[in-house]
Formats: structure tokens, C-alpha cells, sequence
DNA sequence: CTACTCTGCCCGTACGTGCGGTCAGTTTTC
DNA sequence: GAAAACTGACCGCACGTACGGGCAGAGTAG
């Protein structure tokens, strides 16, 4: 039924690749738990052991979508931090680019925010607890400078990270990529509330929340779809 | 092994209170797919049988809790709104009520926050989903009953509620009513910021958001712990 | 008071199913 | 020919739930 594509055995991680990305999307539909091999198999006309072969546990596979979710969010947080120098563009810019994510890698970025909660329990998740609380240090940071520039009233930035990826990764309970709601419409919601909330002038922070203001674009940059 | 029979007193479904509840923990501590009954029933000391007895299926189980968790939260947000006239009260006390569950019933409130999908997903779940649309609701008409006022600067009031629903729903994933940080200063955290963004002077706000204050007592009265 | 019956909780077990993971062997690629 | 990719049959187990029966208390008749 499906074509050889490339032969089989060969591609360098090319049948890998196929399989993290179904499972990714079983993941993202029904959660880990109800996700299995068995299904992922059948839907590439392949079978179970190959999955096992590939990645030895389901726990692993996990992991390895989380890890590698993680890494492309901070090779990007990096990117666009380097560019944009100004706290409120920062923090407006965590806010557009994880908007952004819910279109761009929609099961990839589903099924991580609904499994976040094994990063903490769960044994072997080390790896991509680390990226996620490296992650959320450049947050901290950036509402930490906020203050200190007197552009952020002053506030508990622990706290409010976490009130600002609540909203963020919530959204897959409600936010539908194909939906009529466009995502930059969101962000741009999400950023004005928010900046406002940490004592933005209205005018600094209507030019970050715009969607085509530089901050979006130089996500949008920086976040571009791959391959 | 099991206990004198009748436990004392004979509280109504006395037993199946109890199975109701520790199913509610097991749910709040592994989620939902790895809740079991024979876990539940050797807790209790009692066999799986009962609980089926009780309640027929594990669906049912669930339906069950979110459907008085939000039974429960419904009636109280009537009260407290038949009490504070003003929007940014009512928005206030949205929150405070929001972070106060997380103490006064963790078990249940992180049952209900990390299943919530599925109200959505599942058949069987129409009347906890219609009580969750209803409880949106009630926040959605104080939004705009803020913008009309003038309090509240204009905005999508839906992206709004969800973005304070996403902060308050996503807080089982790292508070710990065990923990030092008081969920007072949360909740007040929570409302300086989100009432600021909405464009409510921040005296006003202030007093919305004080955990002594007028909003926080009649949210505290309403929301006391039952029995 | 006694005997009988009815009823609703509760028990224990057994069954079917689904799933993660193993393994020995085959095919493909280089 | 070596290594990697892949297969399909199989195992063991955990879990939901169906089922038949036990047992204690309430109601009723004599």
C-alpha cells in the first residue's frame, strides 16, 4: 500500500523520523497513555518490533519528542533574544513565538503541553526538565531586567512567568489551528493584556503586539517552518 | 482485615463518599488512565466489585466528580457575584476563588484541571461540559460588562477569559498547597497583574487584589471549607 | 418474640482484552 | 559478509467489568 519512497532499512533516520512524527500526533490526540505502538505501526504499514527497534521503550520515545521540542524552542528563544535587546520586546516575543508554535508544529506542540506534567514526575525526563526550566529561566530574566529598567512595575517574576505560560500552554484546550481565529490575532491579544499588565505604556507595547511590528516579524523569522 | 462495620455515624452513601474521594486523589496524583479500582478498592479495603457496584463504570466515575466539582463552583460564583456589583470585583474574585481551590480541595481541583479535555472529547461528559460553559460564561459577561463600563479597556472578552482560565488551570502543574507560597500572595499576584492589563487604575485594583480586602473576605466567605 | 422474606451493600473470582516488550529469524544495504 | 532494518509470533500482565452468591437489617405475619 504505501510506496517503498526510499528503500527501507537505509534511510538514515528517515523511517525514524516517520515514526516519532506519527506517534507525536497519536500522542497529541488522545495522550500518552491511550497512544501505543500497535496503532502507530498499522498506520505505517509496519510493525510493532520495528518501533522497538527504533527507540527501545515507549517512555524513551517520549523523551525524545520532548527533548527535541525543547531544543528548537531554545535554539529560537536564543535567536530572537540576541536581536531584540528591550525587555517589553522579549517578553512579547516569548508570548508571539509560543502562539506561533500551536500553527506551526501543531501535534508536536500539543502533545508536549499535554504531557509537561511527566517532566517533573517521571524518571529519565531529566534531559528535557532541564531545557524546559532552562527555558523558563530566560523568562524570569527578561521580566527580572523589565524591572530593573524600571519598564515593568515591580512584581514577583516567578509568579508571573507562570501566569504567562499558563495562558501559553493552555491554549491547547481550546486553541484550533485550522479554526477561524488566526493565531496572530492571539498573540497580539495575549501581548497588549499582558504588557499592559506589567506597566507598559500603551504605545511601547501596542508596536510589540503588533503582528507586523518588528518583535512578531523577527519571530516569525527566527520561528520559520522546517523542511 | 475490614473495619467494625458501620463506620461512625452513617452518612449518606457514606461509603461511596469515601470511594468517590480516594478515586479523586488517585485520579488528581497519576491521572486519570492510571487511576484503577483495585488500587482504590485495596485502599479502602474493600473489593472491586463495590466499586462497580456504585458507580458501573470508570466513565461514570469521572463524569461524577466533574460534575459535582462544578456544581459546586457554579454556586458559589452565583454568590459571590449577587454580592460584588462592580466588574473588577467580579473579576477579582474569579481569581481569588480560582487559586483558593487549589487549597481548599487540591485533590479535586487538579482531578478536574488535568482532565479537563475531556469534557470536550468524551460522550457521557454533556453536563460537566455545559456547567464548564456556563462558569465561562459568568466570566465572559463580567469582561464586557467591564468594557461597557468604561473600567476595562476594549478587548476580545473570550481570548481574555481564556487567558485567565489558562492561568488559574494550569497551576496544578507546579503549586503545592504544601509548599511556602502562600496562595494568597498567588492570587493576589494574579489579580494586580491581570486587572492592570485590563486597564483598571491600580488603585483600584489594589483593592481588588488585597488579600484583606473586601473582594478576597466575601470570596474566603463563600468558599468555605464543607465538612 | 420468632420465623420468614425482601433488599441493598458487598465480596471473590473469573474472563476478555489490550498493550508493552521479547526473540529468533529474514531481508536489505553497503 | 557484516551490520542494520525489519518481521511476526508470542509472552506476561494489568485492568475493566460481569456474575453469582453472602450477609445483615427492615418489614411483616403469626
Amino acid at each position: 500500500m504505501a510506496e517503498p519512497v526510499v528503500a527501507p532499512g537505509r534511510p538514515r533516520g528517515g523511517r525514524r523520523d516517520e515514526i516519532l512524527a506519527t506517534f507525536t500526533r497519536h500522542v497529541a490526540e488522545r495522550g500518552y497513555d491511550r497512544a501505543n505502538f500497535g496503532d502507530v505501526a498499522a498506520e505505517l504499514g509496519m510493525s510493532k518490533g520495528t518501533i522497538v527497534h527504533h527507540f527501545g521503550t515507549k517512555d524513551r520515545m517520549l523523551a525524545e519528542v520532548q527533548e527535541r521540542y525543547m531544543g528548537r524552542r531554545l535554539d529560537e528563544a536564543h535567536a530572537f533574544l540576541a536581536r531584540l535587546p528591550a525587555p517589553e520586546q522579549r517578553i512579547a516575543a516569548f508570548v508571539h513565538a509560543g502562539v506561533r508554535y500551536s500553527t506551526l508544529e501543531p501535534a508536536t506542540t500539543v502533545a508536549f503541553q499535554r504531557e509537561v506534567v511527566r517532566l517533573t514526575d517521571e524518571p529519565g525526563m531529566e534531559t528535557a526538565r532541564g531545557q524546559r526550566d532552562a527555558y523558563r529561566d530566560l523568562v524570569v530574566a527578561a521580566l527580572r531586567e523589565g524591572e530593573e529598567a524600571g519598564v515593568f512595575v515591580p512584581g514577583d517574576a516567578r509568579l508571573r512567568s507562570l501566569q504567562m505560560f499558563g495562558s501559553l500552554h493552555w491554549m491547547w484546550t481550546w486553541f484550533d489551528p485550522q479554526g477561524r481565529m488566526p493565531p496572530e490575532d492571539v498573540a497580539a491579544e495575549f501581548c497588549r493584556t499582558l504588557l499592559r499588565g506589567l506597566g507598559v505604556p500603551d504605545d511601547l507595547g501596542a508596536v510589540a503586539a503588533d503582528p507586523q511590528g518588528p518583535v512578531a516579524r523577527c519571530v516569525a523569522e527566527v520561528c520559520a517552518p522546517r523542511s
